[in-house]
DNA sequence: CGCTACTGCTACGATTTTCGTAGCGCAAGG
DNA sequence: CCTTGCGCTACGAAAATCGTAGCAGTAGCG
């Protein structure tokens, strides 16, 4: 693949992930699916119309699916595990 | 360290990173250092009152430095490396 | 001195995003 | 019917971001 493209396409993760509490939702089901009201819980009482966009987005990026509740998808389990790293560098350094 | 305290942790480094152009900016810093005005042009042209904003927010986290032009600090240089991955979950999933 | 060319920004009004509260429509259970 | 929980929408207020213009400082050159 084009060094071009490639570069662009994770400018363009970027910019997804680079939107208001869409790390942190990820983040938060990254082990257990929950309800719309659940996650709502765990991301500090987010405003239900900002969630509803977020998780809009990443049902469309292919991050997270609603069955049974909503959860993340094969991707965005993957995508997760690349964060866990960030556990432990916020340990050392945050 | 305590469990709770450590997830408030990581999630006030994804309100930080959660910001627009954050992780953008991190991103192009991990090759070659730049000017501010340099690193406007790698990002797309951001505005520069938001430059001068994030710059000022990741040098105070301690990943930015400022030194002949902007750069990633030793904690910044291992902040990216977390990234990496990324760059290949891109190509498989987006 | 004066001119040029760069640096890192700041100012500020216009636009876009996010917030917070209220509550709608639907489905299931008693 | 009535309640409960679900996903979500509506909408005005507040905050973040944008885009353009340009300021102040430093260095080099004649």
């Amino acid at each position: 693949m084009d060094a071009r493209a490639h570069g662009r396409k994770v400018a363009r993760l970027f910019e997804l992930l680079g939107k208001r509490w869409q790390l942190r939702i990820i983040w938060e089901l990254r082990e257990d699916p929950a309800t719309f009201r659940e996650l709502r819980g765990r991301c500090d009482e987010i405003s239900p119309s900002v969630l509803a966009a977020r998780l809009a987005e990443l049902r469309e990026a292919g991050i997270v699916e609603h069955r049974d509740g909503y959860r993340l998808t094969k991707a965005g389990a993957e995508l997760i595990e690349v964060y866990q790293p960030v556990s432990a560098w916020v340990g050392r350094w945050f």
